[in-house]
DNA sequence: TGTACATCAGTGAACGCGCGTTCACTGATGTAC
DNA sequence: TGTACATCAGTGAACGCGCGTTCACTGATGTAC
């Protein structure tokens, strides 16, 4: 049956949410379109209604998934907000044991590779979209590499970090901790010397969180 | 019908090197039993002969294809070989481009934690190992951290910086040879001074190699 | 404002296909005599 | 050394199941008059 505009509006949003979530905790090979439909309470006919394939869904998903994780990088003005705050959230346990509501990057990196360009276009977006947001943040560092590299490998440590972290947990949490906090320690170093920017406060901070 | 006990073990290996290829090509998720017996040469009930599930397979499979990785940081004599290589080739196009005979650790990061408790051991195992190989090669660095939390931190963004490079790759191929350079600079430097470490004459390689 | 009707979001059965696993069977191996 | 036979690695059909996608149909919406 026919449904009012608005209300269609809602069910697409529903199935990018229930999709983003699912792939996230899941892995995007091990969602099928009928459990997604099911969550956004709908039929997976009317899923191909609003997307094309499964890939499109897909590539829909992550993006909407990454909004957070930019906002908290943006402050209600549209400025770089605080960078210290972002990898304080980046590498926490939260987001650790949240897989269905953290970073679409660390939850899916390996994944993306092996997916329709279309969804490794929203990965792309994305990174360019952290990095050119960390990188005005960074302050004076002992490593010697621009700004653009320093974000750059800040968040394949952040990305590579949180996933070895995740995939360590179940068998030494102890480990999984140790991963987070040393990543905390060393992308706050690289992040460089402005205050309240990956200092010794922000490492303490990090520190005693993630014991 | 029966085999000779060599030809049995001969088998056993295929389906492990087999499997060990194509699960680092297609993720775990993305290859199945029949495709690994076809490539080893064998039918799908010949896998059941030797292991009790596909987890079980994937979990032998996980180990050998660390084993190359492993090796490259051991010299003949059993001790810690150059790291400098090791970063080099981790972080090299060479093997950003050959997904099937790389470091199973960044193929797969982020599925593992979505996998059998038994695929996750091994990779908990496979990191201690190349951590507890990777600290006594480090020397004196300007990042405030002891070896281990370097070294764990040189493998998270080692398997991140890999995994994003290759998740860019189609779609911005500057972009995935950037990542691989910042973060082969920002490990060296992490990695710290030791003549022919991260140094200088390793960085300078480097950036050469992958542009 | 009231009526007739085209639109199209959503339904649910059906498509062909591949999945992981089981199992009765085969027949060469390797052992016991 | 030669023969009889138990073993068991490997075969291939079959299991139930879920996959992504298609499609004829439904019926409320929203438009045209």
């Amino acid at each position: 049956m026919k449904v009012t505009k608005e209300k269609a509006t809602e069910n697409r949003a529903a199935l990018v949410q229930a999709a983003a979530s699912l792939f996230r905790e899941h892995g995007i090979d091990g969602v099928g379109v009928a459990e997604i439909s099911k969550k956004a309470g709908l039929t997976h006919g009317a899923l191909y209604a609003q997307f094309p394939s499964k890939e499109a869904l897909a590539a829909e998903a992550f993006a909407s998934a990454l909004k957070p994780g930019l906002d908290k990088l943006t402050d209600p003005a549209g400025r770089p907000a605080s960078l210290n705050d972002f990898l304080d959230y980046y590498l926490s346990l939260g987001h650790r044991d949240n897989l269905a509501a953290g970073c679409p990057m660390s939850a899916s990196a390996s994944e993306i590779a092996r997916q329709d360009k279309i969804v490794c276009e929203r990965f792309t977006e994305g990174l360019e979209q952290l990095v050119a947001l960390i990188e005005p943040s960074l302050g004076a560092s002992a490593i010697g590499a621009d700004g653009r590299q320093r974000a750059l490998a800040m968040m394949a440590a952040m990305i590579g970090g949180v996933a070895a972290s995740r995939a360590v947990a179940k068998v030494d949490p102890k480990l999984s901790n140790q991963i987070l906090r040393a990543v905390r320690q060393i992308v706050g170093e690289v992040a460089g010397g402005k205050p309240g920017v990956g200092g010794a406060r922000g490492r303490a901070r990090a520190t005693k969180r993630a014991n």
